[in-house]
DNA sequence: CATAAACCTGACTATTTAGACAAAATTGGT
DNA sequence: ACCAATTTTGTCTAAATAGTCAGGTTTATG
């Protein structure tokens, strides 16, 4: 459990993890991300209430009984995914400070963001539809934790404007702005590529979304792209 | 019908307007409006599977059996509430040439977009469902008609870069950054409401959402401002 | 190898679902 | 008033649903 705000949400209780001498068996571990895994496909594609327990256990290969067993009800599987997914998001953005350098930060946000939705566009896309249907699971979250979160970074943000180190933006809006262009190319996904005609996002591609995103975002602020290591070649790594 | 590539996506034939003398009754239309409108609000708060006839039928305060009346089947309710969406759209946006000015257009269809979302927050709403979905409904039409839409505005804004008159920005990014920011504040307005500590949206909030966005984007693309008539007076009409 | 805890699973139940249907009620024109 | 087309609605059905449960199987340890 990560954080407080899920836990009140629902009657979040996973099946006791057993104390005996089972408790962290490789079967076990490969079946709960199994579930894991199906649930957030098929809830992606269909919803919560459009999910059935069947269909997630018809997807992980395993009998629909099974699903029960580990997971006590459906609403407790699917906040054991959010919390998931909550998980992820905390431990992948670091905290910034006014002395950081605007560009550095914002470029590194805009990259890490993009990345994200690169590399786990189920959880991306699993947020959006919680959002979309009014965070009826997530609204604690939003309120207490995501709130602070923003507050703080555009705190920092205010600062740098002050300083008359960017250009004068409302940095929460800045915030949302990073978030929503970074997502879409995660939650919109068949919408990008089908306009695009292609099949699926390659390297290149993030490389130069992420490159078109962090150069106007930055100009926009009244920022110099900053200086980016060359690509591939990490062997000059001392600073001077 | 508005487009073909939904008529083709599924079995729909309506149930056949009456011929005869009751052919276009004020009750029939508001029967239709209110179902649809139900229809719209519960496909997006539940997603298309997790929505009952029954909850559709109860919102729009009529008996299950007369929403069978109007529509046949739940998959045509729904073909039909997207085919008012794509309406919608379609009709909102005008053609772009390369002899009108940058600044202008960009600026204004960020902020058309900006009100579209505000005044028609569940058809955003719907219309991101479907596409984070894997737009099961909507695929034909994207590649047909909005690919070409997009590849018109795009050829647009590429002229407008090889003449000089904006920078140098991949034109088919700009657009999806276009419509995935202004987009972002009506799909995730219960985050973007929430974190601001707001119940709702006011016409102030989208006006400095429309300001910001507009500024920039346009600075982004290396572009000033366009000069915008004072809010409120009408009275200085005459250009000089 | 004995045993108890952990795990697996087929069968069951109560509820909800989309859709069908027939009989009733309403309508507008004659 | 009468009629035929249109609209309304209660009732029925077959399928799908979340969750239960009892009994069987596997596993680690003494």
């Amino acid at each position: 459990m990560v954080n407080k705000a899920l836990e009140n949400a629902m009657d979040f209780d996973p099946n006791e993890t057993p104390t005996g001498k089972y408790r962290a068996g490789k079967i076990r571990d490969r079946n709960l991300t199994n579930i894991v895994k199906a649930a957030e496909e098929e809830f992606v594609q269909h919803g919560y209430r459009g999910t059935s327990i069947q269909a997630i256990a018809d997807r992980a290969q395993i009998p629909k009984a099974n699903v029960h067993y580990y997971f006590k009800s459906k609403s407790n599987l699917y906040i054991a995914v959010l919390d998931n997914l909550i998980h992820l998001w905390n431990n992948f953005f670091d905290e910034i400070t006014e002395k950081d350098d605007p560009a550095v930060v914002l470029d590194e946000f805009i990259r890490k963001k993009v990345e994200l939705s690169y590399t786990h566009p189920r959880a991306s896309k699993l947020f959006a539809m919680e959002i979309v249907q009014g965070a009826p699971h997530l609204k604690d979250y939003i309120r207490t934790e995501m709130r602070q979160w923003v507050r703080r970074k555009a705190a920092v943000i205010d600062t740098w404007i002050e300083q008359g180190r960017m250009a004068n933006v409302d940095s929460m809006q800045l915030i949302f702005l990073i978030w929503s262009s970074t997502q879409h190319y995660a939650d919109f996904d068949t919408q990008v590529l089908t306009i695009m005609n292609r099949a699926e996002y390659e390297p290149d591609m993030i490389r130069d979304i992420s490159d078109f995103l962090s150069q106007l975002i930055l100009r926009g602020c009244g920022l110099e792209p900053p200086a980016r290591p060359a690509p591939q070649t990490a062997l000059d790594d001392a600073d001077a």
